[in-house]
DNA sequence: ATAAAAATAGGAATTATTCCTATTTTAAGG
DNA sequence: CCTTAAAATAGGAATAATTCCTATTTTTAT
């Protein structure tokens, strides 16, 4: 593994600092708060290098920017597609047997990463129903 | 349920002439291309709608713009954090058991609308193991 | 020590998404 | 069938998010 730049760790660092699933924008915030010299395009590039590395991963919402959160304990993310909350949860993925299945549907040997659910919660449901829609 | 608005149908039409996980760009193109009067506020607000409703689900990755994806068949996607590629897959996951779990942990009955992995492919695997990164 | 490869700064450019107002359509009640 | 309120839309401006570009710096490999 090669070792972090100084920008890439203070990339990592604003996000540990920052907590509740930051965008980027405030993580670049951040990271010039913390007088690092890292531009935005370097954020970006980060960003990117640090989800490959499952350092930590992007929650995608139906509405607003992309966030991210750190891997730190093995959790996942619930995404209420009408509000867009975000419920962190606990679950053993029999992840073994998921890539096998991959293997044989793709051909391929992939690593899984993260796993995440779109859901809608039940003030959402409610709502929905209550309008009809 | 009430019924779709002419515009409405004309976005889930044109996802389902478009196949292979269109942009909201490319589907606003070809409503436009069926001569639908849906603007481009009206395309965003159908495509939140239509995932709110299960009809299609969105695909987020590292890079580019979001994707949209028809819920025709029970199918799920696994993304490459890498390189962006889809992996189309079918997995029986356990959904009332997920669903029971969460209800301890997060205390709500939510619906779970879609799951989505977040991978590396074998290639991506290869390269940045090539790269060392 | 040196050359090649990778990463960065700084910010412009582009792209994606949201928002706004006036208008039209739909739903509900009498 | 009217009437009114709520919801949805058109059109496009405004905003926000992301990518891209070039020159420079840093790192890696030899």
């Amino acid at each position: 593994m090669r070792n972090y730049s100084k920008q890439r760790e203070d990339v990592l660092n604003a996000i540990k600092e920052l907590k509740n699933h930051p965008t980027a924008e405030e993580i670049y915030g951040k990271v010039k708060e913390n007088n690092s010299t890292a531009s935005k395009g370097t954020v970006y590039r980060n960003l990117k290098n640090l989800v490959i590395d499952k350092k930590i991963i992007k929650i995608s919402k139906m509405e607003g920017p992309d966030r991210y959160d750190l891997v730190n304990y093995p959790h996942y993310h619930a995404i209420c597609a009408s509000c867009g909350k975000v419920f962190d949860f606990v679950y053993d993925f029999d992840v073994e047997n998921i890539r096998k299945s991959l293997k044989k549907q793709i051909g391929e040997n992939i690593d899984i990463n993260d796993f995440s659910l779109q859901i809608l919660c039940d003030k959402c449901k409610n709502k929905l129903q209550k309008n009809k829609i």
